[in-house]
DNA sequence: GTCATTTGCTGACCCAGATCAAGAATTCTC
DNA sequence: GAGAATTCTTGATCTGGGTCAGCAAATGAC
């Protein structure tokens, strides 16, 4: 394993990568003890750059890792029998791509940077024998496929009910809380992915996403310059999701 | 554990109730040994049956386990900020309830019951124990979840992409597959749940579904008698949900 | 059994958002 | 940095499916 390691592995001596990650709290946030993220710490492998628009995998390729988001964005999508493109999901860093693999060892989407990229490779089959070693971990993994779940479940209710303010709102406010939780701007970001793509997901045409992006600037919710946004009044934001504002779980998208 | 166990598992002396459920190959569909199935058996309670609109668990309710399907229908649904209800899914038997409750701890949806119903309830802990010692049941969970994921993508395609037809068809050649799955006809079932919760579920008004499935039975695509559906012509169904017909996931939901 | 309630069907009308079109602003590329 | 290509915005028009309404059929309550 050791070697397939890059050079900033070799660089680091007693220090474990892992440990030292900005990210580490987040990817898989566990209470590990130091010798256990020394021991995951042995089976990541850290990929070069992706550059924007190069694919991690490709929807069919044969599953073996799930990626941990370092920098950059990553989209990932289906293609439809009539040959477009569905995008299912959107990755930050300190997130974690390609779990919908294991069920058929084969990626039943494509993951593409939406702009440069950075991952941690993590083979799976490694990380399973780790888990059964570390009942911590494998519990961490248990949850947070468990959320991807959730979260999902919370998109298909905004696709299924939600009209198209309501759609751009949670989008907007879901960023604004990925970006919180990683120690960002809450209030202010820049968005990796076009209009398009954001209509795309959200199931709006691009036309209805820039005219609601435009609507809300002119009514002072948020403001933007281009890819820019500022979500200047959080309380209407989230009066339009349509969420109390004591709930913990705000904009779930 | 065994204490809590129903008359049921009395009466069996030797033989394990996992291995004799006709569900048993679906349910956690693994290679077990023959001693690991009793040990999983040992940690499982079956519990009374649910009359139609008993609750299993309520959105909120502390996360303890997860239940498998043994007869009847449930659905999950969640309670939106306007009070109205969203269906997250319907689930039959063989199939697992409330894997999304392990991130948080608590059940994100709630799960009422379509029909008389029977579940075996499996304490997560437990389960999560048990599979520290049986990697194939650890790797089974893995594979559930990842499955889950993946189906609850492609209902976002659905509900973001396809129209009120492909919906319903999806949603009909969906229910198809999972019978067949389970050894019943893949033409002809019965539908447990109303026209107006496959509106909800499928994001379309009670009286389109009813229309799109009164065309359906006007342009002999499928049969229907109320709550009685037949499927009548496959391969236009399946043009209509958009698959390659030589494809192995035909009609994902 | 009878009455009440829920569920399903169908027609008439309407509107949110799609589609079409055409410029303006960005961003690639060399 | 000029030109090409893509992305974004805005207006005009169209339409799929939502809403409203009224009746029929099924189911439940007693």
């Amino acid at each position: 394993m050791s070697m397939t390691h890059t050079q900033s592995r070799f660089n680091s001596t007693l220090t474990s990568q892992c440990q030292n990650c900005s990210l580490s709290a987040l990817c898989l946030p566990i209470a590990l003890a130091d010798e256990d993220i020394n021991r995951l710490d042995q089976i990541i492998e850290r990929k070069k750059p992706l550059k924007k628009g190069e694919f991690l995998f490709r929807q069919g390729d044969t599953f073996d890792s799930v990626y941990a988001v370092r920098s950059g964005t990553l989209k990932t999508f289906n293609i439809t029998s009539v040959g477009e493109e569905q995008i299912t999901g959107f990755y930050c860093p300190s997130e974690l791509v390609g779990l919908s693999g294991i069920d058929s060892n084969v990626y039943p989407v494509s993951a593409k940077a939406l702009e440069t990229t950075t991952v941690c490779e993590i083979p799976f089959s490694h990380l399973e024998e780790l888990s059964s070693q570390i009942p911590s971990l494998k519990h961490q993994i248990f949850k947070v496929m468990s959320r991807k779940i959730s979260d999902d479940q919370q998109m298909m209710v905004l696709l299924g009910k939600k009209n198209a303010d309501e759609k751009v709102a949670s989008f907007l406010l879901n960023l604004s809380n990925r970006f919180k939780k990683r120690g960002y701007s809450a209030s202010s970001f820049r968005l990796s992915m076009s209009r398009g793509e954001i209509g795309n997901y959200l199931g709006l045409a691009v036309e209805t996403v820039s005219r609601v992006i435009t609507r809300f600037q002119k009514n002072e919710l948020i403001h933007v310059d281009g890819k820019e946004i500022e979500i200047v009044d959080f309380p209407e934001m989230q009066k339009l999701v349509g969420v109390a504002s004591d709930c913990g779980k705000i904009a779930n998208i």
